[in-house]
RNA sequence: GCCGGGGUAGUGUAGCCUGGUAGCAUCAGGGACUGUGGAUCCCUUAGGUCGGGUUCAAAUCCCGGCCCCGGCCCCA
């Protein structure tokens, strides 16, 4: 027997259809916006995230040389794949440039529920706009993802890196320590540092710098309240974001527990570091599997859709139901056809226990009439139609396509 | 990587403390029922995570691995 790798996860029909839906309100709203979906490779270069994230994320990463010598890695995260694609390909495309992408990505850290070897992440670049309205409409789109996916308990916050580093130059402790002590809200920070962190309405900013950055904060907090969008102001947020550049902002389940963060993101600066010209960008991903698991606990479900139609057929006539059921899936039906021979009674009984709408019996009678007989599974009710009415009940339209 | 809890048929569980026949439920397959279903009854398949130790005897006690879970770290 083998198992599946430690941190991976197999999903079945009635969790992929789960995921399906929550992946199709999340891409709904994106495009909303008017977001371009786009995808790039699994692996790349590892020197590309590392450029990224800093060395500590080789530890994290399934890195490996290829036959050619070259040292790749599995992605750990999307942003530095879709802004090497930008810098690679896109710098000429006329701003701002808006794209999102879905896919897995890969960490090794210890499993537990919530964090993943493989896990799943939806986010979004915004190129080539940093005005007030770029950002808040970029976190627009975190919180109404979250609004549409039908999350009841979350918590918007959102800070302004700059503002808490400029801050912290002026009382001499802008390390990594700090910020450290700050995301974690280690109690035992200066009382100067837990007042500034603790500031909870942008009219306090008044005599704190950067002065454009403060008046770009509070004008992106004053969007976000106007639309109806709530969040905390925090200016707290300190994660080891170290390319963050401005407004950061995080979203978190707190029903989750310790991996309660679903979603990050803000302003920050790559393009250059991938050698690209100079782009004001922003951005954020949303932990999809995390995502889930909170909606779970909501009541989040998708059931999964039986058929229009059973069809059952008889030894003798076999050829004949074979080809109607392919008649009926042309014209539009979802269709399931008794595969195992079974009798009547148990065709049936199999036809209602996957959900099947109705039953279609194609016996030597209705073959020789050219009359189906069809059997509503919910009501019971039975009776005999020719082909053409019968290729009336399914939906007409291929849209699903 | 660190600290702690756990792993019994496909699934959910009982037994473990106080070693000695592994039980129940459900699901799946088949039958009672050879053209009419959700019921009932019967049958079948199938199990102590893996390796080592203690013992006459280990699901049960001890050690290690693997996997899951809670927390730390880091993050989505």
């Amino acid at each position: 027997m083998f198992e599946r790798p430690r941190g991976t996860r197999d999903f079945g029909p009635e969790e992929m259809a789960e995921r399906r839906k929550l992946e199709n309100i999340l891409r709904r709203t994106f495009e909303s916006y008017g977001y371009h979906e786009v995808m790039t490779p699994t692996f790349e270069h590892a020197e590309l995230f590392v450029e990224r994230s800093g060395p500590g994320i080789l530890d994290e990463m399934y890195t490996f040389k290829d036959k050619g010598g070259r040292e790749l890695s599995l992605r750990p995260e999307l942003t530095a794949p879709v802004m090497r694609f930008y810098a690679q390909d896109m710098q000429r495309s006329p701003k701002p440039l808006k794209l999102y992408y879905f896919g897995p990505a890969f960490r090794y850290e210890r499993p537990q529920k919530g964090r993943y070897r493989e896990f799943w992440q939806m986010g979004l670049e915004l190129i080539g706009a940093d005005t007030p309205q770029a950002t808040a409409e970029m976190i627009s789109v975190a919180y109404d993802s979250m609004k549409n996916a039908g999350l009841k308990n979350f918590r918007l916050r959102i800070g302004d890196v700059k503002i808490l580093k400029n801050f912290l130059d002026s009382i001499g402790k802008n390390d990594r320590d700090t910020m450290r002590a700050i995301d974690k809200r280690d109690t035992e920070l200066p009382d100067e540092i837990m007042e500034f962190i603790s500031m909870n309405n942008p009219e306090e900013l008044e005599n704190h710098g950067p002065e454009d950055e403060v008046e770009h904060y509070r004008n992106v907090l004053d969007l976000l309240s106007s639309a109806g969008v709530e969040y905390v102001m925090d200016l707290g947020i300190a994660r080891g974001l170290d390319y963050y550049t401005g407004v950061v902002f995080e979203i978190e389940a707190p029903e989750l527990g310790a991996e309660k963060q679903i979603c990050g993101g803000g302003e920050y600066r790559l393009a250059e570091l991938f050698g690209a010209q100079p782009v004001a960008t922003s951005g954020f991903a949303i932990g999809f599997d995390r995502t889930l698991l909170a909606l779970k606990k909501d009541g989040f479900k998708a059931e999964l859709k039986g058929p229009d139609a059973y069809v059952i057929g008889s030894k003798e006539t076999i050829s004949e139901a074979f080809a109607l059921a392919r008649k009926m899936r042309n014209a539009g039906c979802i269709v399931e056809m008794e595969l195992t021979g079974k009798g009547m009674g148990k065709a049936l009984k199999k036809a209602s226990s996957i959900g099947s709408k109705y039953a279609v019996l194609v016996g030597e009678d209705e073959v020789e009439s050219g009359e189906y007989t069809i059997k509503d599974l919910s009501s019971g009710e039975q009776r005999k139609m020719p082909l053409e009415e019968l290729l009336s009940l399914c939906p007409s339209d291929k849209e699903g396509y």
